[in-house]
DNA sequence: CGTCCCATTATTACTAATGGGACGGTGCAGTAAT
């Protein structure tokens, strides 16, 4: 049975006021916080209070503190949903650091040996643990879930919630499934927790998550300390050249450490290579590298024993170095969103940092690729018509997952984001066991396959979009920070000043008058002929950028959409 | 989508061009071999 803790706990009904001032009081004695980061004190109020939160706030100090405290003031068990395993061990690290933090923190993952993790959750169950830190596919585990919901958790957190539809489509389906889980543990208050999200991301995450009416809060993305500069090339070898030199160029300044991002595994390498024998202190990192290697480069990165790390996406979620002097890109990344993440672990000290993308058109090939992607029909018909017919000839266990690889003869990675869409779709679903069943009204698999085709013709259009809003910010000739903050639904009045764009005198110095002059400016909710609903992100000299809800980002030409009447506004 | 690597071919040389195919990123968990 769970401890009663009312004595401590600040009931829903509770006013405002008392709310405010018991917020304040466990911020300081916990935390030694004699003020709030903006957004936080807000966002902890919000969750406190009930309601379901989706918080925006930058890296570093800042989000953990809003499940940190609120969950002191919350009636019952905190679940932390983290996407690593790394990461949970340093946030239960961190909590068991605090002084006088009531109930303790631990971990339920692979990593513990099996009566550890039946201790964490006993722990739960009797109260001691107040804080328990897992990866999604834990909660995969019916008796996971059964445990969990038995200690009736207060508060539902998902740490780095972008990972929710950064990951969740095929490489971490369980991230898709939180929404269900939430459900299943009786609907405790929700709070998403992430450094960056444009508006389609935020709204994924709301519904992934099942989150009701929920509040918002989005403080402190601008990072105005941060240069923004872009350097365009047309080969390979000068483009290679131009990274070498960006990094020894800040080097040379005594600018040290920075993170150099390559979209490959093989171009860290050779990249770090190149830098060593230049003399720096430099060391590759991704996931193909040992646990111990990866570690030890890690370990050197914060202990100031390295220049630069150069990595694939691997390296960062969880890594906070606050005096990361430059992030240069080798490659575009994915998304702005990726990017911004990317490039926001410089300078997060507030000292002058510096982001360059070193940036060659063919390079958004690699992005576009993973990008795209959409299986074919038949395929996807095969698998269900498998499944269909076993559930047919009376199979109760469903067919085993490795039973269909045999049977088409598809690898598990393609084959496991087959079933995804088609468990989207409503055609099977997947057991505790990991077989799977046809599900309950299942349309034919003829229909199925079309419908999962669709589905994920659409996340193709979506993701495609994203990459093209990234070379939108590479070749962009307006200021560069105007056009991350457009991206992400925020406005910035006047050109930055701090890019190379503003630098070299390209940025157009009065938006607003621009504004002004458009049908269709920013936040505009429009309707498109085509392409149905969507919202204006970016209004240019005779261009807009529209985010559709079907098909993503798509520029339009402003006398063509006046001509052909294509856009119109719509009233919210 | 773009690049790299290898095999093939066209030739007759220690090379050079062309074409096809493979490959490219992120981590959990669970299992097998030490």
């Amino acid at each position: 049975m769970p401890v009663p803790r009312a004595a401590k706990t600040s009931p829903a009904g509770a006013s405002a006021s008392v709310r405010t001032r018991r917020l304040r009081e466990v911020a300081r004695d916990l935390l030694g916080f004699e003020d709030f980061r903006p957004g936080q004190e807000e966002a902890m109020q919000s969750v406190v209070g009930g309601r379901d939160t989706l918080a925006v706030l930058p890296s570093g100090a800042g989000k953990s503190a809003v499940y940190q405290v609120a969950g002191q003031l919350t009636d019952g068990p905190v679940l932390v949903v983290s996407p690593l395993i790394a990461l949970q061990r340093d946030q239960v690290d961190r909590l068991d650091d605090l002084d006088g933090l009531d109930g303790e923190a631990a971990q339920l993952n692979s990593a513990l040996s099996a009566a550890d993790q039946r201790a964490a959750l006993e722990g739960l169950a009797d109260g001691t643990v107040r804080y328990l830190f897992l990866a999604p596919e834990q909660l995969a585990k019916p008796e996971v879930v059964d445990a969990i919901a038995a200690a009736r958790p207060a508060l539902f957190v998902v740490d780095e919630a972008h990972c929710v539809s950064a990951w969740g489509h095929d490489f971490r389906p369980d991230y898709l499934r939180l929404g269900a889980v939430v459900e299943q543990l009786g609907h405790p208050t929700v709070l998403a927790l992430t450094a960056t999200a444009a508006p389609p991301v935020r709204a994924e995450i709301v519904e992934r998550l099942a989150m009701r009416e929920p509040v918002v809060v989005v403080a402190g993305f601008d990072r105005p300390e941060i240069r923004l500069e872009v350097e365009q090339h047309a080969d390979a070898h000068g483009k290679q050249k131009a990274v070498l030199d960006r990094v020894l160029a800040q080097i040379g300044e005594g600018h040290v450490p920075g993170i150099v991002y390559s979209a490959t595994r093989k171009g860290t390498e050779e990249l770090a290579a190149e830098l060593t024998d230049r003399g720096l202190r430099a060391r590759a990192y991704h996931a193909g590298l040992r646990k111990a290697e990866r570690e030890e480069t890690q370990q050197a990165f914060m202990d100031d024993g390295l220049d630069v790390v150069v990595a694939t996406t691997a390296f960062g979620m969880g890594i906070d170095k606050p005096d990361t002097r430059f992030v240069v890109h080798a490659e575009p990344a994915d998304s702005v969103d990726s990017y911004y993440q990317e490039i926001g672990r410089a300078g997060r000290d507030g000292e002058p940092a510096l982001a360059v993308l070193v940036y060659r058109q063919e390079d958004l090939g690699l992005r576009r690729f993973f990008a795209a992607g959409v299986p074919a029909e038949e395929e996807l018909q095969q698998v269900a018509g498998l499944v269909s017919a076993a559930e047919a000839a009376g199979l109760d266990d469903g067919v085993d997952v490795r039973q269909l690889r045999e049977e088409t003869g598809r690898a598990a990675t393609p084959l496991a984001r087959d079933l995804n869409l088609l468990e989207q779709v409503s055609a099977v679903v997947l057991d505790e066991e990991g077989a799977v069943h046809a599900a309950d009204g299942a349309p034919s698999p003829a229909e199925a396959a079309a419908a999962a085709r669709e589905l994920a013709e659409h996340h193709e259009q979506v993701d495609q979009s994203r990459v093209e809003m990234m070379r939108g910010y590479a070749e962009t000739t307006e200021c560069r920070r105007q056009f991350l903050l457009g991206y992400f639904g925020e406005q910035l009045a006047q050109p930055c000043g701090n890019c190379d764009n503003c630098s070299a005198g390209l940025s157009r110095q009065q938006p607003g008058a621009a504004d002004a002059d458009t049908p269709f400016p920013a936040q505009t909710p429009v309707q498109h002929a085509e392409w149905g609903p969507g919202v204006v992100m970016r209004v240019e000299d005779d261009r807009v950028v529209v985010l559709f809800e079907e098909v993503g980002y798509k520029t339009l030409g402003v006398a063509a959409v006046v001509a052909n009447d294509l856009l119109e506004r719509r009233d919210t």
